[in-house]
This record gives structure tokens, C-alpha cells and sequence, in this order.
DNA sequence: TAAGTCAAGCTTAGAGTTCGCATTACTAAG
DNA sequence: CTTAGTAATGCGAACTCTAAGCTTGACTTA
């Protein structure tokens, strides 16, 4: 639990409760990839009166201090993940948003490729496959 | 002219001045990919009196036409292009915002393969590089 | 302990997009 | 060609998501 406190201090960041929370959540919730909706409201479920507003905020700081990532699904809000040490990009079903991860050497040797051949210099990519599960294929 | 009746007619949709404008205007620009306020200030600055609202429904409208493809680039709003017979991603310049549209067919091949080993079908994908563009780099 | 700094909370604001409803325009039938 | 019916437009208001302002409260440092 103290783990918390040291990570948000590894960071650069003031160790206060609604950043040990959200981190908290963050760390242990069935999800990996949580709206700030979803975190405000599992912060209420357990009590905790933290706005969503610092909700917001706390997370983008996460962002920019690298503790986690956020990505834009289709149609809907932003959503955080904790960061990896690695790079991944994700599978979302359409029909019950289960979200998949998978990393690719081939995919990312060619986008660098692709990059040179266009004179680009990558900053960033976002690869998102929408499609359906398994289980919601068959139904 | 008449060119844009043929084609809103053959995608099912009533042939009215705010649509034949628009769809114009997608085919005419300089700009291949434009926001929906793009659109709605190029028909301003036409003299065009079409509604904010009516571009977003038009748009929504060929979208589900398949005579547009909507895509959302990073921290910003939905632009859309004409769309074209074959399927292309998109690099962008973080700074200048200049679109580039590539197609690889590895990179195609290799999603089909992850989509498999994780049991989805694919319906759809996103993929944007960011980055930085010749012109951008050097300044 | 007192002063200063930074975060939290709450409300308000803003961007982007959509909705509701009255009005207008297209289409097809007579 | 005219008219009725349906569908689209325009306008404003509303909605969603996210961020900013500002005051209060907490923690740090002297």
C-alpha cells in the first residue's frame, strides 16, 4: 500500500490521497483501460469523495509524468491504462469492449518504413483493430 | 455539375443544395481532409447560408452512404474525406497538419494475422502515425 | 508557529456534436 | 403542372466530455 506513495514520489509527484487512489484503482481493477467516468465512479463505490474534476487532472499529470497512457477508442471518451515498459497497441470488440493487447515487430518495422519513405520523423502512432470477440461471434 | 446529383442520387439520398454544396466542396478543396467547421467556413465564405447542424447531419449522412470515411486524428474533431476504392491509413504532422495517406500491404497482412491469433474478425481499423513532416523537422 | 506553495473541490466554461421543432424544399402521383 | 406528402433544413438549445478559475484546505519549510 505504501507502494503507491513511492511510486507517485518516483514520478515527481505530491503523494495525496486522491492520486494514491486513482493510482490504487488503476493497479488493481479488473480493467486494464478505465474512462475518468469509470475511475470517478469506482471511486464513489468505495466511498471516496474525490471530484471529477481532480479525477481529470490527476490523470493527465499521470499521463505526463509516464505513470499511464491514454488512448481514444472509437466513439467515446479517453481511456488510461498504466504504462507498460513496453509499447502495445490493442484490439477492442465493438459489441462488449473487451480490449485485447498485442505488440507486432513486423507492424512497427514497417511504419517506421513508411515513415522514412514519406520524410516523417514518428512521435507517436495509435493502432487500434475494431472488431469482435470471439464469444461475440458467436452470437 | 450535375455530377454531384448522379452521385446523391446513387447513394440513395434526395438531391438538395446543401448536400450537392458539400459534396462540391469535398471534391474541390485543396485540402483532401476536412473538419466539419472546415467545411461549414468554406460554404460561409461561398456565401452558402447552410447550417453548422446540416453539415454534421450531411456528413453523418454520406458517411453511412460510404461516400465519406470519418476519422478521428488526435486531440481534435472528426475530419472526413471522400472515399476512395481503396483503403488507406494516415500520417500526420503534428505540427503543420499535413495529412499523408499510405497503404502496406504487410502491415494489412500482419493485422489480419494478430486479429486471428486473438479470435476477432476484424471490422474496422485505425491507424495514425504523428509525427513530424520534411518541412517541419528542419525548423 | 507562521508563511508560502501546491493540490482539491466545486462550479463554471468551452469545444465539438447532436436534438427538437417549426419551416421549407424535393419527389412522385394525379 | 399542381398538389400532397414526406423528408431535409435552419436555428437555437441541449448534451457530453474535458479543462480552467478560484477559493479553501493541507503539507512543507523556515
Amino acid at each position: 500500500m505504501a507502494n503507491e506513495n513511492q511510486e507517485l514520489r518516483a514520478a515527481g509527484l505530491k503523494v495525496t490521497a486522491p492520486r494514491i487512489k486513482i493510482l490504487e484503482i488503476l493497479e488493481t481493477a479488473e480493467q486494464r483501460h478505465l474512462s475518468a467516468e469509470d475511475i470517478f465512479k469506482l471511486l464513489m463505490e468505495a466511498g471516496d469523495e474525490v471530484g471529477l474534476a481532480t479525477v481529470y487532472r490527476v490523470l493527465t499529470q499521470f499521463e505526463s509524468a509516464g505513470l499511464v497512457v491514454r488512448h481514444h477508442f472509437e466513439g467515446g471518451q479517453s481511456v488510461f491504462e498504466l504504462a507498460t515498459e513496453e509499447h502495445h497497441d490493442h484490439l477492442v470488440c465493438i459489441k462488449c469492449g473487451l480490449v485485447e493487447e498485442f505488440y507486432d515487430t513486423i507492424i512497427e518495422q514497417q511504419q517506421a518504413k513508411v515513415a522514412k519513405k514519406f520524410g516523417f520523423t514518428i512521435e507517436d502512432h495509435n493502432h487500434y483493430i475494431y472488431g469482435l470477440c470471439k464469444n461475440c461471434q458467436s452470437r
